[in-house]
DNA sequence: CTAAATCCTACTAATTCTGTAGGAATACTC
DNA sequence: GAGTATTCCTACAGAATTAGTAGGATTTAG
């Protein structure tokens, strides 16, 4: 039931990313690193799987940097997830994307199956709902709320 | 968000002992090995592990075997995966039984933390709700309906 | 006493995790 | 075009975790 360090250091380089003041420009993986403390290199392998999985965008050379390859609202903490960590759900036999059969002798009536799959919907109904946006909104709204 | 074999294999065990007609009957590790397809060994350290943190009780010897330390209804999944892969929560600062600091500046303003929270939140609401008896009932609900 | 079971600990092989390291490729600046 | 800054790519390494194996000590029923 736990997120990697891989996934934590990508979900905040992403969270970073998203709030930018002007959402779409770049950030140099160096700058992520040093504000989220993250090591460097580790970094850089991250993003660069990020942006395979077509997530994120990049400038190479001088003045370059990493970029949303979409809206932050079209970005969910699922996908994320599943591009650095794999599947969501706990036991293979009730993941959607990453099927694979369990030993039992009828996944029907297999008792454990069916509240795993009640987890992993409930762990997907909030990560692939949850956009890029919404994380930055709620910063802002404690934010506020502190300012009181 | 993973559970282990560990985790699988010992919820699997704990199923098949509430599953007995006679809820306290003994069940001894070789049995439940054969029918749930566990490796024996494997199987007698987790039963172990369930036995030392309170939720098995056993009898050595010939004729031993293992029960439930409570009724079926008394022992949640939360509790036995807590036993067996730790605390449900997918980043430790969001733990509340194994609570740590993580590197973010100010965790009430860190929006990631908030959502990871509702994550543990809903995963703990369903494995802290479900007790050994309602994974048995649904076992036989489904039962029942295909027998339609 | 013997057999059958749990109890307990140590070990191991494989895998995954968390990085480090080094350089190739690319692009901006002068 | 040279120099510099950045991404891109791959390989490696040490530590931790996982999934068992192994072997025997202990307990109890018959």
């Amino acid at each position: 039931m736990k997120l990697s360090k891989r996934g934590e250091y990508g979900l905040r380089a992403m969270v970073a990313l998203a709030s930018q003041p002007s959402a779409r420009d770049l950030l140099q993986a160096k700058e992520i690193a040093e504000r989220e403390r993250i090591p460097v290199k580790f970094l850089e392998q991250i993003l660069l799987a990020l942006k395979n999985a077509g997530l994120l965008g990049s400038r190479s050379g001088a003045g370059g940097g990493y970029y949303l390859a979409r809206s932050a609202d079209q970005i969910t903490l699922g996908q994320i997830v599943r591009v650095l960590d794999g599947p969501l759900a706990p036991i293979r036999c009730v993941s959607k994307v990453a099927y694979e059969p369990c030993a039992c002798p009828d996944e029907n009536t297999c008792g454990l199956r069916l509240v795993m799959l009640d987890v992993r919907n409930a762990i997907s109904d909030i990560l692939d709902q949850t956009t890029l946006v919404d994380v930055a909104r709620r910063v802002e709204l404690v934010r506020v709320a502190k300012a009181d």
